[in-house]
DNA sequence: ATACTTTGACCGGAG
DNA sequence: ACTCCGGTCAAAGTA
């Protein structure tokens, strides 16, 4: 069989359409700098960011970046995670440190510590800048920090795929909610979906598979090609009457051109695993991704190393496993050679990422704090080292700036004494679900947003209103949508994963 | 004609 | 020894 493989190998790699389009799902942002800026400053090497910490300071997203990094490289989660697993440990104590990681990120960042990515970054190496490592968020370009605050319905959102429970949704919307709202609403869909991205560190990377396509967030590229219906929406703070999401998606390219030789629905999972071979001769890197229906990718393993250095990028926009073509070159050797490390990686990306609880909002509101710290920590599990040494991770496939109408809330405004901005008061419309929560502004920095939650979701992320996702993604039409499961979240990021559909049901 | 995906069948390890 | 199931093969199909 070995050779077998081996002849198979050798067969050139690229991907095929199905598995490649060559148009990647992208999100069209207006260009607006300051947003977008702020989203390409992921750090070097970094096409895209993760979700969180992306790079965007200002906004909604400011609450995660804060979270996330308090410095000016982003981490996305994917790049946390590329770092930990880039970090010498060995294997063994791989998991161990991670989940430390995760844990310590998620309780001190919490605690206002800040730790969280802390190590993850640090033991990223620095080549490991992924770059894409992660999902990204998406923040419409003309999106200014200052809009995303003052928008009222701001939402965002991460990818993931949907399994994910609740929990991670409400945490994530928590932090969002603080993040984005100030007097919005913010949703977070459901699921993250995994599509994602996988990243790009040539194993782990391939994690951002998803990201790829998404990769909108080119470094200082104002364009991008998030393509939302439009960022007006965004911008606009107070009223958007309609639901509409962004969904950007980074592209996971992993720098390497692979070639699919397998397709196997794997009991347990509920989406079919393909499997990849790299497609140079005589590499035995192998990685089996697992999609969505809507082509999002929930899970990417790799295993082994590569014995060579990435393609030039231009090649490997056809890497099937990435679906992106998108091309990142830089620190793609580095990113490679540090990732190669690793035996055997196994990540599951998982939206909860981004959200470190760390500042919500600069805030240390204990009691909101509180509830982020239960959501994600109870998205932990989304992290792990299996027992063969492969990382689980899951990231975000793509963060979804969900602008969600107002109208499923009751809100009312009042100005705090002490605090020249209205307080915004919402209660949760679920039937049953008594939650409550007011968002202000802190009097001390007009661009943090206080969040105080009163009791916890009952339930899951309400679906019905994600309709008008399409807005996202004009391309969304190509493909039909396959899955009637999807939830929330992931109608959200159809776009994308329509596209991926595309890929590969299409052909 | 080439390159790649699809997909049912087969292989082999694990329980 | 049997069964299950993940991984791989390889013929067929597709662009």
């Amino acid at each position: 069989m070995a050779q077998k493989e081996e002849r198979a190998s050798t067969t050139s790699s690229q991907p095929t359409k199905s598995s490649m389009p060559s148009s990647r799902p992208t999100i069209t942002l207006p260009p607006r700098g300051s947003f977008t800026e702020a989203l390409s400053d992921n750090g070097p090497g970094t096409g895209s960011g993760l979700g969180l910490g992306l790079g965007f300071s200002p906004g909604p997203m400011t609450l995660l970046s804060n979270l996330f990094s308090d410095s000016e490289e982003c981490k996305s989660f994917s790049q946390l995670l590329a770092g930990a697993m880039a970090s010498p440990a060995p294997a063994g104590q791989f998991r161990p440190n991670l989940q430390e990681h995760v844990e310590r990120s998620l309780g001190d960042g919490v605690s206002g510590g800040g730790e969280m990515d802390f190590r993850f970054k640090h033991n990223r190496p620095s080549g490991l800048v992924i770059t894409q490592p992660s999902p990204i968020f998406a923040v419409p370009p003309g999106l200014s920090p200052a809009t995303l605050l003052d928008s009222p319905n701001l939402g965002l959102f991460s990818p993931g795929q949907g399994a994910f429970g609740m929990t991670h949704q409400q945490a994530l919307a928590q932090v969002t909610a603080q993040a984005a709202e100030a007097q919005s609403h913010v949703h977070i869909p459901a699921e993250y979906s995994s599509s994602a991205p996988v990243t790009s560190m040539p194993q782990i990377s391939s994690f951002t598979v998803n990201t790829t396509t998404h990769q909108q967030i080119p470094p200082a590229v104002p364009d991008s090609r998030v393509k939302t219906k439009d960022s007006s929406d965004f911008s606009q703070s107070d009223q958007r009457p309609q639901s509409s999401f962004y969904v950007v998606d980074k592209p996971a390219d992993d720098l390497y051109n692979w070639r699919k030789y397998g397709q196997k629905q794997v009991k347990g999972s509920e989406f079919p695993r393909s499997y990849y071979k790299c497609t140079r001769p005589n590499c035995p890197v192998k990685k089996k991704v697992e999609r969505s229906l809507e082509g999002q990718i929930t899970e990417i393993i790799y295993k082994g190393q590569h014995n060579h250095q990435p393609p030039q990028s231009n090649k490997r926009s056809k890497d099937p496993g990435n679906l992106n073509g998108n091309s990142y070159n830089q620190g793609s050797s580095e990113l490679a050679s540090q990732y190669q490390s690793g035996n055997v990686n196994r990540l599951k990306h998982h939206e909860s990422s981004q959200a470190t609880p760390e500042n919500v909002s600069g805030t240390s509101d204990s009691e909101e704090v509180e509830i982020l710290r239960s959501g994600f920590q109870s998205q932990l599990p989304h992290i792990e080292l299996l027992q063969n040494q492969e990382l689980l991770c899951r990231q975000p496939v793509k963060l979804i700036f969900w602008m969600m109408a107002t109208d499923g809330a009751n809100m009312a405004k009042k100005v705090v004494k002490g605090n020249p901005y209205p307080r915004s008061y919402y209660k949760c419309t679920f039937n049953g679900c008594n939650v409550r929560k007011h968002v202000e502004r802190a009097s001390t920095d007009p661009k943090a947003v206080i969040t105080t939650y009163e009791g916890k979701h009952n339930h899951d992320v309400p679906a019905a209103k994600t309709s008008s996702h399409n807005t996202a993604n004009s391309n969304a039409s190509q493909i039909k949508p396959q899955n009637a499961k999807m939830d929330f979240a992931n109608n959200s990021q159809q776009p994308i994963a329509r596209l991926r559909l595309k890929e590969e049901h299409l052909t």
